[in-house]
DNA sequence: AGCAACTACTTGAACGTTCAAGTCATTCCC
DNA sequence: GGGAATGACTTGAACGTTCAAGTAGTTGCT
């Protein structure tokens, strides 16, 4: 493509603003397959049901609804009801009827709690050799607020729920530090 | 999470690399589903797919081997070879035995071009919409040097090929300006 | 009390990706 | 010049995600 675009009105990107595009589509293509193949290799498990062993870890009684689960781990219910199936037949996890109407919980089993505490310590460390660690604090930082102004864009709701949980008073409204 | 790990010898992340963690996951998960989402609504294919008619549009007579092309859109050649069929289907590409061995020509199709003429000012719009244009100019870009930072990690390969192909100059070695 | 609307979840089929073969021409070697 | 190895794909099954129902409690209206 480039110029061939017959683009009456559309305001392609300049050479500095491709640049930076392309290396950020090709990052957000490869990050994510890397940290999945390291889980996968190491635990079995994906990212998502990641996400969810850890959503449900540090929350109390190792409890929560589908509903909050699936906002935690930012999935559908669909998504997260096949997932919970699978973590279910593995004894990670556990279904139980919660008190009102159809709503479910889901419990992180012992087994799942013990299995997550040695999945941890591996993920960390390929984020850390992925990402945390290649990048200078300030870089790292920048990043981090980057990201965080283009989730406003793409889920806010998420920015707001992920603002709440962490450091509500250090990071700020619109530009932490 | 957090505490509850019996982490011994791995350094957890400390509250800032954590703050920044969190936001670029949630990001490299939720930005790929709003590209695709968008390419998916207005023109009914995915991010790979768009991936390989813009790699096809810009080489010349639209053509390009398998293998390249696999290495153009960055994903195995598995999954080019099902993603050109689908393609072949709506007659957007087809398929010609190339000179030597066992190799395949893929060709933009003239109905190809046509369609992706008018399918990426909408992918662009989106590009600025959801990034390029909520970032300034030098948040974008230390966007972009970070991802290709992590990129140098996470597939070194890519790296040298983008490098190569867009700005050899000006895009530095280590830490463009 | 009866019925619609809503919320919370599950399920099955369709679709795209991955993974493990399989095919077929070419090249290298004895 | 036959046979193994290599390169360039294709194909089919398995798996996870999405999408469109389906199920089942709860609430609100009349």
């Amino acid at each position: 493509m480039a110029d061939e675009v017959h683009a009456d009105e559309v305001s392609w990107l300049d050479p500095d603003q491709l640049w930076a595009w392309m290396y950020l589509v090709a990052m957000v293509e490869a990050l994510p397959a890397a940290l999945d193949a390291q889980l996968k290799r190491d635990a079995g498990i994906n990212r998502f049901e990641y996400m969810i062993l850890v959503g449900l870890s540090d929350s109390p009684d190792r409890t929560m609804a589908m509903s909050r689960l699936a906002l935690a781990a930012s999935g559908s219910l669909s998504r997260l009801s096949h997932a919970v199936s699978r973590l279910a037949s593995r004894g990670w996890v556990e279904r139980r009827a919660a008190g009102t109407g159809r709503q479910m919980d889901v419990r992180l089993t012992d087994t799942g709690l013990a299995r997550l505490q040695e999945i941890a310590p591996g993920h960390v460390r390929e984020a850390r050799r992925l990402v945390v660690d290649v990048l200078a604090p300030d870089e790292l930082a920048a990043l981090g607020r980057a990201a965080r102004t283009v989730l406003q864009t793409v889920s806010p709701g998420f920015v707001a729920a992920l603002d709440e949980t962490h450091a509500p008073g250090a990071a700020g409204d619109d530009a932490p530090t």
